[in-house]
DNA sequence: ACCGTTCCCTAACAAGTGTTAGGTAGGTTA
DNA sequence: TAACCTACCTAACACTTGTTAGGGAACGGT
């Protein structure tokens, strides 16, 4: 793997316009299997070649659509992260109470689960890795982001007596966070249980406990 | 990456003994040193020529202690998985009720964290693809003791009527072990908790909800 | 002084990696 | 018919990968 030595900053947005102009459906399709072989076998565990296979064309003729093998994996976070901020922001900006928001917040979360799956379970593999280098930066502002509307909206709980006091905020943020995320990794879309059924159960669990109540 | 021609079949227990006789505390030193890259970079990203400057050697030395990369990894995931059915064993054989063997196991659980946190960062990173491989079939056997002993151990208190009859029992299974087991990308030994006081934080959390009660 | 053992290095290998330059078949436009 | 564009293939490139054969330095036992 020669390291890329030319001055790339995509950044997830407006990538070098090559000459020739392919069409953003099959650009689209062909994330979509680059997404799917990524999420099984792990970025750097997958070849450009497998991607090609799953796609039905050989490995030179994705550099006719992609610039690299990176700006795949680039497009396909960076899509996924626009439509969950979408949904997240939307949320947020209703002006609910802290438990409407984080009943809102978590099916929300699992509706993006089960939209983007695959990149859902990238995001989990690779992003801590991955918010160290420079174009991928906006995995890192999206991860504060992520914990100021998650914690903020606990704390607020806390403050307004509908959480409890006792608990550690951070503490209950990731496990909050980390459960709701690691559901891509066993989810299947068109399953048992659709995502707001999920949403449901994860809610009852979370808020009002597994034990009886006396 | 030449593929794996050879007729290995270790499964984390007898390796083909070479006719040299490496020291075992060297081994373990070795392995400390991969299993943080490992942990760190992910399997596949990480190449030997790390693993041998992160513990102050050339590439080929490790193959006097070791007769390949994937024995390392073999290595380092049977020794934790040995040491955490111990712990779980002695757990499941005390004749604890159902909620005091859940509160057991999140313990022992975090406790094992606390110990091999790189080799559970490994196993949660890897694990899934592995466990097709025969040479790591003890991590398929693995995942279904796991599930046995929690998945029953609920069902046995919704039967015992100290668990509410109305989640699903799988998915607060699967919950509940993601929750327990993700918690290795985020904890440091030595940090601001504890094993036990996570423990007891996540235990109150899932037991009784966060939300305040009437 | 000799031998054997332990541990590491040197130097290379074959296979696989991401990537690219140039070509080509088919369709669309002029 | 000619020019052009899209989408792919062919064939290679420079480099990295896990792995190995052979050698050597340090050391203890005899």
């Amino acid at each position: 793997m020669p390291t890329d030595s030319k001055p790339r900053k995509t950044g997830g947005k407006s990538q070098k316009k090559p000459a020739v102009t392919p069409s953003p459906a099959r650009r689209r399709e062909l994330l979509a299997a680059a997404a799917e072989v990524f999420a099984a076998h792990g970025y750097s565990a997958t070849t450009v070649r497998r991607i090609a296979e799953e796609a039905g064309l050989l490995a030179g003729s994705l550099y006719y659509h992609f610039d690299s093998k990176e700006s795949m994996l680039d497009e396909i976070l960076s899509t996924f992260l626009d439509e969950l901020w979408a949904g997240y922001d939307a949320v947020l900006a209703a002006g609910l109470g802290p438990r409407e928001t984080i009943e809102a917040l978590v099916t929300e979360s699992f509706r993006e689960i089960d939209r983007h799956r695959a990149a859902v379970a990238i995001y989990q593999n690779e992003s801590r890795q991955l918010a160290a280098r420079p174009r991928f930066g906006y995995l890192a502002d999206s991860q504060r982001r992520f914990e100021k509307a998650w914690l903020g909206t606990l704390e607020r709980g806390v403050a307004e007596g509908v959480f409890r006091p006792e608990l550690d905020a951070r503490l209950t943020y990731r496990f909050v966070r980390d459960t709701v995320w690691v559901a891509a990794s066993w989810y299947r879309p068109g399953g048992h249980h659709g995502p707001e059924e999920i949403a449901r159960q994860y809610l009852s669990m979370v808020l009002d406990g597994i034990a009886v109540r006396d």
